[in-house]
DNA sequence: ACAAAAGTGTTTTGTCTACACCCATGT
DNA sequence: ACATGGGTGTAGACAAAACACTTTTGT
């Protein structure tokens, strides 16, 4: 036979879908798009599309990102897209997840700076930057129809802006990946605002900044100071080497 | 047109594969099954199979699972399998890991107790526990052709039983998931005995005790005692209903 | 002068580590 | 008696929380 019976397994569609999360106005944000077609046509949804035929699946989701975004497709072997960060965050495939076909998702993380307003691209009718807080408690409260900002999210996309959310938060713990949130350069009033936006909790300044300046290759000075948070001016930082932090940030009980 | 263009996406062929961990004479193992079928023939890879065309992914895992080691297939909602833990792991889709076909393969991560020698279910022509050290590095070192014990594992599945073996390590450091290595009822040297084995370390087993037993809803006592490891009767306990710990175990630098 | 944000010092409190020591069984 | 593993007590090292206090800007 040819190299492999095509009857000895089903057919799936394999998708990437994006949670691209930012900081803004200290409230964490992510991108929405709003469907221009059936299913759900008219209700937002998370950034994504088809995985093409020659593509692996970072590389489909760097792609999208690109498309939904602007933001400018680096390699995918490296994590750093213009300073966000992608990982992959994990697989839907339920078999009713989608009522067209058998689609199986994989779902990736993007951890981005506060961006300019994002620029609508390819198949989506509109992009734009949500409160998380407000998207999640759409899916159980009532709300207005036709209301622009109302309304669940299409698909199963609560349920993975939900698990995005909760792997950002767990993962700022343990990692500095919580600068991918900030500009090149920062301050640590910044990055702590960051912590507070992502976990929504009020941190201690002082020992925050004890904490993140004393814990080695997390930052690093990048020589000049900035006034653009009022007040004394603060020493600007860079992210350090470090990517596992030792001992953690310790998020506080609530 | 129809509800879907079919033209518009590449078909994908979707694959669960299994990274199965257990501690058995104090070393952490994998189950490995030997292909009966080219590509890669004759060499050992991860249980797996295709998903089929009206279950979903947990659901895919839990039948392979019971497929190849007889574990009773259980609700895949809860994630106890006969005290087994089941959880997605990663996605795996790069164009070229199947000379075949385009598979996207979604690897899930079982934790078990040390069982039976496993039975050979399926299209597997044998199964068996292989420690994970001696797997990982037969990866870059020389090996004799035609030794049972030998050659690398097939596809891309070393790569995924690292992955497998890293998130193990990690997550047993901050959930009670070491639990699930054991049987229903244990000592808390056992339990020990599986973080020493899956780390690789030597632990203080005072400090192990007070550690663990005062981690509220980590254990409950099961009332019994044992003396299966000789020495003074121990104190049987049971996992609690507790999955984050808090604080977490500490695992040594190395 | 005052508000606002940045940064430092100090006390208290808790947890981890290391190790001395005792307990209860099998041989 | 002794080896083996189970379990408790305790002193020192170390880190985090709480908060008083100083610094440096803009208005």
């Amino acid at each position: 036979m040819s190299p492999y019976d095509p009857s000895a397994f089903p057919p799936f569609a394999v998708t990437v879908d994006l949670v691209v999360l930012t900081v803004r106005r200290h409230e964490l944000c992510a991108l929405v798009v709003r469907r221009g077609e059936a299913p759900f046509q008219g209700r937002w949804a998370l950034p994504g599309g088809f995985v093409r035929a020659d593509e692996d699946l970072a590389g489909a989701a760097a792609r999208e990102l690109a498309e939904e975004t602007g933001l400018c497709a680096h390699d995918p072997a490296t994590p750093e897209l213009g300073g966000a960060h992608l990982e992959q965050l994990a697989t839907y495939g339920a078999p009713d997840r989608d009522p067209r076909m058998r689609v199986v998702s994989v779902a990736h993380l993007v951890l981005a700076p506060d961006l300019p307003a994002p620029r609508a691209g390819g198949d989506a009718h509109g992009a734009r930057w949500a409160s998380v807080k407000d998207l999640l408690a759409r899916e159980t409260e009532s709300f207005q129809e036709g209301d622009e900002q109302s309304g669940p999210l299409a698909f199963d996309h609560a349920r993975i802006l939900a698990d995005g959310v909760e792997r950002a938060r767990s993962k700022i713990e343990y990692s500095s990946l919580a600068t991918a949130f900030c500009t090149p350069e920062f301050t640590v009033g910044e990055l702590r605002r960051v912590y507070e936006a992502v976990w929504g909790v009020a941190l201690d300044p002082r020992n925050f900044h004890r904490k993140v300046t004393g814990t080695p290759g997390f930052l690093v000075p990048a020589g000049g100071t900035t006034t653009r948070q009022g007040g004394r001016p603060a020493q600007l930082f860079r992210a350090g080497g470090a990517t596992l932090l030792n001992p953690p940030m310790l998020r506080p009980e609530i």
